[in-house]
DNA sequence: TACACTATGTTATATTATCACATCTAGTGT
DNA sequence: ACACTAGATGTGATAATATAACATAGTGTA
């Protein structure tokens, strides 16, 4: 009767969850890498989490009478699953979210190298961060990627990684609470 | 002998530096605001450092044997320079640096509304940080701008803000250290 | 088994940022 | 000059985020 409402500690997560993880597990196998289950935990954690997650919220979820790890634990995660790229930091959070390439199952199987070579070596995402839902969108525009790669070839510049972090109102909260239109 | 060595805290700022800190402090008085005797020595020590100065950094600059200010003076200061556009936080450093707008002596006196009015009420910016010399540049590149704008138009994304953290090797040190062409 | 390598546990501490409340100061109106 | 008010600053405590350093345990391989 209640095996529907587990927290999702300790591997309780929902098959679709648990799918998404085997999938990253085949990534990083693929990379020579081990989503073992300290990682695998952590990274089904933020997959299920509705907003991005704080370290520390991390650090509670995974806390339980026989366990109680400390922050290095966490980090360590954190800095595995964002080196192999199955997570982002956003940095105006100090908050992390799954990286939509691993949670879009478009073109399921043999996602592994789907997305552009370049994008992934170039550790590049683009968010738009509602303040008002939290809600935290991933993006894959090529047009801001290519006028941020124009101006660095143009300014000599090599590019190692790159954010792009856009906050303001997503469309339905911008309805709900539109933004005054201000005098000045 | 000594005056032309003194540590730039309480004042001791070059004609230059003065004279961007009046600039400073006319645009503030335009906007109803004062640049008081600390913010101006916030922005002063901002100004000039050659790259982005952590709170706790500019915290120890100020403290003189008559002064041990703690950290909300500095927090402070930040906040209102943040809010009346003086200066950016980059993220990813948690440091802060001198907006370009006043950097800039190009079309010097009455370049208060000079930047588009725009990207001024957007808060948008976008940074080159150089891994190698810490070196950050402010870019106003309007093509990466256009595409962010186009980009929240399309989905109904209202902006507030935007920034752009580009990390990579600045021309300079990529010649001295070019990036490795990593096989794969 | 012995070895090397990777991953994890554990304790302490560093770094960045904010809260809450007291005090002071500058401008305003009388 | 006076009192009033709003903004600015001082001060002490604490929150939130992140890392260092070293010990231990697991995993694959010769």
């Amino acid at each position: 009767m209640k095996s529907a409402m587990q927290p999702a500690s300790p591997d309780n997560f929902s098959p679709a969850t648990q799918a998404l993880l085997d999938r990253a597990e085949g990534l990083c196998t693929r990379q020579g890498a081990r989503l073992t289950q300290q990682r695998r935990e952590i990274l089904g954690l933020i997959l299920d989490a509705p907003t991005p997650v704080g370290a520390y919220d991390l650090l509670e979820q995974i806390k339980s009478p026989e366990r109680k790890p400390a922050p290095p634990t966490v980090y360590r995660a954190l800095d595995f699953l964002l080196e192999h790229g199955l997570i982002h930091r956003i940095e105006k959070l100090s908050a992390f979210v799954a990286c939509t390439h691993l949670l879009h199952n478009d073109h399921a199987h043999d996602c592994a190298h789907d997305h552009h070579h370049d994008d992934m070596c170039l550790h590049t995402a683009q968010f738009l961060i509602c303040r008002s839902c939290k809600n935290v969108t991933e993006i894959s525009t090529p047009a801001i990627l290519d006028a941020v790669r124009a101006t660095c070839r143009a300014e000599g510049f090599v590019i190692q990684s790159a954010s792009v972090e856009i906050e303001g109102l997503c469309a339905a909260c911008a309805q709900k609470r539109p933004a005054p239109a201000h005098a000045h």
